[in-house]
DNA sequence: TTAGCCCCGCCTTTACGGAA
DNA sequence: TTCCGTAAAGGCGGGGCTAA
């Protein structure tokens, strides 16, 4: 078989006689093949499963190489991280990888699904077809890591010096876990305190303030009136329709956050304001006078015109309001001054991450600081944002890791913001189980964990400060709360968080750590988006590669397991480089620069994670819906517990937003 | 393929009313 | 008087999309 020449051309395909299989084989062909790859692959390994030597994590050994012109450096260098990948494991491990293939090809039905998913692109797929297209898959694969991966490389214009020089041998026999010292809390008086369920909603104050938004941008519509460029529309309808209509708006506008609508409505105002000051009819303004008005925000702060621009559009698109916001001569006033610098929150230190597991692990700690330190912990082997996290529901447990069920992601298509699943390790950095910790806690307090849809309850009664805290809502804390909350619990436990010389406790972190573990460790492109889906997108090359890459993860039936192993990886990697640290230098606090010395191979933590893995996730995994957990079957430290939750969890709406 | 814009949710800060 | 709860608004992050 053949491959396209250039990555993202057209080509043909060619099977292993010569025989051109199809014609013009587009990228988007290939994003189908990608797909129905997947169903194969998965269906391959449940029928490979016997095989002992096929590792739990896709390494480099796994993969076997295309004969790609790549650079001797980058090969040296790649061969060095993969340590013991030979060209015969290679050899072997492609050879595996045919006979899974075919394996699975050889099911009826299987062959029944590739022949449909086939037909979409060719008219009358035969039995030839659909035989390659299992060889395909798994060429094809491999060939999107190297493409993308040399692409990322060639536009690659800060490159990060790194070292490597730490064998396996220099590393200390590391320990599963990290020493847990008992760490006193300065503050003892709130130190033992357990907290009780207290149920309360949020709901319907939510619904209220969204509505009264709602109506107020409803108001603007009149107020505008002929001046706008809906009120014609507007007019022409019966008085049935007018208010069919009025009730449409009100229910799309409902949907949207509270802060997009309080927004909209309070730019509004200062706009209005702005006129009458200024002698300008506010609905029918010129381009020279909104523009004016931009430019007159600057002193506001460097971004503000452009939040300004922002929110004129919002109010075009929904209202018809008239502010020539697509014309340059106004758009010019909305941008960010030139200069101006973005400060993303720095990644918390490794000495904060251990020391947050030790707060969590000492019994004389209170359920409020655990409940604190364990959101914090989440955050950051999970990777994912603090409101994704208090709209997740925890769907699976496992010895090894757990699965949650967000239901309402970041990411936009046609307007919905689908739900998503996301995973992470069970065991922290100090090997704490942060499961059984906080499991625990929410059993006690609340019974049961599946008709939880956060992770972090708020806590009661409200108004009181961290010490006074005496039990948990059934609502999950807002950010504003845990952001106070941590830079009490901070201050008391002597960390020293600053941002922008402020002291603060931005959850990004939490959330930066695992990424900067995935660029210390080298992770190919793939890996990087599977820890994180952190994409930046300001370099082309890397929006290109993300969309390229995005599309095999999607499709996978694996991507949560292959995303919690990658995590685990990275979790293993800083507690060997901690250790090695602790080791040479005793307990002088590390930066993640001074570890990079120290930091494994990736052999190495990944040998670390299957050690620990004694069984994959699919040999636990429950499919009886009635194994939810309770209070009672709460299970303890190395328990063998999986569980799923009911499906009807799923189609549950939110709580709070 | 690439550069750049658009859009909007999330993050963070600030200010202020009011409860303790 | 202190400090908590909340709203408002500036700032940031990143997915979606398209013209060149």
């Amino acid at each position: 078989m053949a491959l396209p020449a250039e990555s993202g051309r057209r080509g043909d395909f060619l099977d292993t006689g010569g025989h051109a299989v199809t014609e013009n084989i587009s990228f988007n062909d290939f994003a189908c093949l990608g797909a129905f790859g997947m169903i194969l692959q998965a269906k391959a390994e449940l029928k490979a499963q016997a095989v002992p030597s096929e590792p739990s994590i896709p390494t480099a050994e796994a993969s076997p190489r295309l004969p790609l012109e790549r650079s001797s450096e980058h090969a040296d260098k790649e061969k060095a991280e993969e340590g013991s990948a030979t060209p015969e494991r290679h050899g072997n491990a492609h050879q595996l990888s045919r006979q899974k293939c075919m394996a699975a090809a050889a099911q009826p039905q299987f062959q029944e699904d590739v022949r449909r998913a086939a037909s979409q692109i060719w008219d009358q797929p035969d039995q030839i077809i659909v035989n390659q297209l299992c060889e395909m898959w798994s060429l094809a694969n491999v060939w999107a890591d190297h493409a993308a991966q040399l692409t990322a490389q060639s536009f690659d214009e800060h490159p990060v010096s790194r070292s490597y020089a730490c064998s396996t041998a220099q590393l200390p026999l590391a320990r599963q876990h990290l020493p847990i010292a008992p760490r006193a809390l300065p503050s003892a008086k709130f130190s033992r305190r357990r907290c009780t369920a207290t149920p309360q909603g949020t709901v319907s104050q939510n619904v209220q303030h969204s509505s009264r938004l709602a109506e107020k941008l409803w108001s603007l519509f009149i107020e505008i009136g002929v001046a706008g460029s809906l009120w014609a529309q507007f007019q022409g309808l019966s008085e049935t329709l007018q208010l069919a209509f009025r009730e449409s708006k009100l229910d799309s506008w409902k949907q949207l956050p509270i802060s997009s609508l309080s927004r909209a409505v309070s730019t509004a105002n200062r706009w209005t304001t702005w006129c009458l000051q200024s002698g300008v009819l506010p609905w029918k303004p010129t381009p020279l006078e909104v523009g004016l008005w931009l430019r007159s925000l600057r002193r506001r702060g460097p971004t503000a015109p452009r939040g300004a621009l922002t929110v004129l559009r919002f109010l075009q698109l929904h209202l018809g309001a008239v502010f020539h916001a697509e014309l340059d001569e106004v758009a010019r006033h909305g941008v960010i001054e030139p200069g101006h610098e973005e400060k993303p929150a720095t990644p918390m230190t490794i000495s904060m991450w251990v020391q947050l597991e030790q707060v969590l692990a000492d019994t004389s700690s209170g359920d409020a600081v655990k409940m604190l330190c364990a959101t914090w912990i989440f955050l950051l082997v999970g990777c994912v944002r603090f409101a994704h996290i208090q709209r997740s529901s925890l769907t699976q447990c496992s010895e090894t890791g757990l699965e949650f069920f967000c239901n309402r992601g970041k990411a936009r298509v046609r307007g919905v913001q689908a739900p998503f699943r996301w995973s992470m390790p069970r065991h922290g950095i100090t090997g704490i189980d942060l499961y059984q910790v906080w499991s625990s806690i929410v059993l006690k307090a609340f019974g049961e964990l599946t008709q939880l849809t956060f992770i972090l309850p708020d806590f009661s009664p409200s108004r009181v400060t961290l010490d006074k805290v005496r039990g948990l809502n059934a609502a999950a804390m807002p950010l504003w709360k845990f952001v106070r909350m941590s830079r009490t619990l901070f201050r008391m436990l002597g960390l020293d968080c600053h941002h922008k010389g402020r002291s603060t406790a931005l959850s990004y972190m939490s959330r930066r750590v695992l990424p900067t573990l995935a660029d210390m460790s080298n992770f190919k492109p793939r890996e990087l988006l599977a820890v994180g889906a952190w994409v930046d997108n300001k370099r082309p090359s890397m929006q290109a590669i993300s969309w390229r890459l995005a599309m095999p993860l999607r499709y996978s039936d694996k991507k949560l397991l292959v995303a919690r192993q990658l995590k685990s990886e990275l979790v293993i990697a800083a507690q060997l480089a901690f250790n090695a640290w602790r080791t040479r230098y005793g307990d002088a606090a590390p930066t993640w620069d001074d570890l990079l010395p120290l930091w494994p191979n990736r052999a190495l933590a990944q040998r670390r994670v299957v050690a620990n893995n004694p069984r994959r996730i699919s040999d636990v995994r429950l499919d009886d819906p009635d194994s939810s957990p309770s209070a009672e079957s709460a299970p303890s430290v190395g328990a063998s517990v999986a569980w799923l939750l009911p499906t009807s969890i799923f189609s549950r709406s939110t709580l709070a937003t």
